[in-house]
DNA sequence: TTGAAAGCGTTACCAA
DNA sequence: TTGGTAACGCTTTCAA
């Protein structure tokens, strides 16, 4: 009696108590677990009978050990905390269950020195592949992850000098279908209201905001773009930049739908109604959106599927190895909802239409 | 020449490796790499030089397989893309990798099958322990999970009829502020929106809603529950529900900011003001809280922390076995962020202070 | 302080 | 169709 050291820290049931049990050689049981076509039906049924008895579960660490295949995938991402990445994270995490792979997530606050570490961790654990959605120390870190044999897949970056494959949302094609929708209403005095930094996510915004208004012959305008660092100092941010603008912008193209909640507060404060003397319109379609006053024209994009197609591709780089040799651009077009914060400038005199 | 199969295929560098180039055996190398005492300084400088020259990393498998230990915890939780969940995710994140673990999460969508199948893939990925923020089914599957060696901790979740170490910031509590701090203004008609159905967080804050009224006198008032299904029907369910309230509630309890978010839209086009017409006080203190017109009152949460503390509280255990015997319960208290949303019932009828 | 050898639990390769 | 045996890469006795 009293054979426990720690009360429940019971021995594991192992292939050889099934293998046992069923009266066959451990071998045989491992062919019949798996769905090996060599073992006659009573042997199968026998093993497959007292595995359930016994609620066996196959050792990962062993089998992966011995057979090479760890049905792992690591998620390399700055913040899984972060709305945008959660909703990635979870397309992932959906993709690879619905596979039989699990996945090990890696935080690197776009920190270089993380992100190596993480590639250290991704070796260590011997995933079969790797969604990378952080790049900051760009592409030979990376190309080494290759070389050790693993897949990678990017996930909204882009990398230049490397052959690696990529699914991401174009923010480039959202941005311009945001400003386009802005312009074919009339306005040309269109501001940008945007984070601070080189990012990508802004610095492509930024490039489809351009397009938009070259397309139209409207001249830049550094002073329309309005920059924040953080989000508790845009609502002072705008209060101070917008009134000092001449002339007025008729229109403001957000960098996302939260920034938009204090930026119409402070339209709110300073007087101009939305959309009557001012439109806006912000990107990502958040859950709150449709709910704001008046409900935001924005642009949908999809982290989530961003993640599943990401995943997806990965997996079948991984199965299929010898098919589709190079590397495969996904594009994911987002879509522009148009809801009520945009209309036609009051002022007629910009409209293109009269 | 042309040996690799796949290009990139390269072979794994063993500790066999390291040894070989350091001219010592594999035992001494595994010593000297994990830092153990009865290795000579010349030794151990001359293991980890090759390790460092090679770029070794040990194999998690092997090791895990080996030694025993696999340094990976699980996550246990509804669904990682939710917000909530993600800063807890987060939080549990950061602190595994601030204590050397990885961790493993499986989304259950608050499927009883679901979370089943979780514990079996922690089971074969050996986790040491397991966060728990999911047990729709219940008591005996996690006990198994005890039975079977694993630490569990509860995140934001309580069971009965365990023994188990818990987690939770107090929503009781919270609700309890919420509705007290609008008492304290003065208003006796408070009313709660929130989700159907019965679920934790749900029936927590009901319950705190509850205790300050009565701690008020204030008799329970059925018709000001008012319950919503999904976000995007909460609006309609506002603008039907509150018209038809006699007397008309002069403050509201909301489940959480986002659900504020169309309820002040409801209420603007109910031409209620807020806060001189009627209340608002919300949960969460999300990142846009501040900046609604009104500014939001709140209740100020953090499941970042919870999930810090659950797994400082998991590893403790794991660590030092034989301490701390008793289930531990920890609970982090919410606080109450007054902003411009509430005030005192314009009707002075129903005031305490006159 | 060192090294040889025995596992850890599984799969894969051969013979039988 | 089966079972023995050799890996997989590492840690951990146990002698030396």
């Amino acid at each position: 009696m009293a054979q426990l050291a720690r009360p429940g820290a019971s021995r594991r049931i192992t292939i050889r108590d099934i293998a046992l049990r069923a009266g066959v050689s451990v071998s045989t049981a491992s062919r019949a677990l798996n769905g090996k076509p060599d073992v006659s039906p009573q042997a199968r049924a026998r093993v497959l009978a007292a595995a359930q008895e016994l609620n066996y579960m196959a050792d990962a660490y062993a089998r992966t050990l011995a057979g090479g295949r760890s049905r792992t995938l690591g998620l390399i991402i700055p913040n899984n905390g972060d709305s945008f990445f959660a909703q990635l994270a979870r397309g992932v995490a959906d993709a690879a269950t619905a596979h039989g792979y699990s996945i090990i997530v890696y935080n690197t606050n776009e920190s270089s020195e993380l992100e190596l570490q993480a590639h250290q961790l991704m070796l260590a654990r011997r995933v079969e592949g790797v969604l990378v959605a952080s790049v900051e120390s760009g592409a030979p870190p990376l190309a080494r992850l290759l070389e050790a044999g693993l897949s990678c897949v990017l996930l909204n970056r882009r990398l230049d000098g490397l052959q690696v494959d990529e699914v991401l949302s174009d923010y480039e094609e959202g941005a311009y279908q945001a400003t386009a929708h802005l312009c074919a209403l009339g306005h040309r005095r269109i501001a940008h209201v945007t984070l601070e930094g080189d990012r990508y996510s802004v610095r492509t915004r930024l490039a489809g905001y351009r397009r938009a208004l070259e397309e139209q012959g409207i001249g830049e305008a550094p002073e329309l773009i309005i920059r924040y660092s953080r989000l508790p100092l845009l609502y002072e941010r705008i209060l101070q930049a917008l009134p000092a603008l001449r002339p007025r912008p008729t229109a403001i193209f957000a960098y996302n739908d939260l920034c938009c909640v204090p930026i119409l507060r402070a339209l709110q404060d300073l007087g101009w109604k939305v959309p009557e003397d001012i439109s806006l319109v912000g990107y990502d379609d958040a859950e709150f959106a449709a709910w704001l006053s008046p409900p935001l024209t924005t642009v949908a994009q999809s982290p989530y599927d961003v993640g599943v197609k990401g995943t997806e591709v990965l997996i079948e780089r991984l199965e299929s190895p010898s098919e589709s040799q190079g590397a495969k651009k996904l594009v994911l077009k987002p879509q522009l909802v148009v809801r009520q914060s945009s209309a036609p400038p009051s002022t007629a005199t910009t409209q293109r239409d009269t």
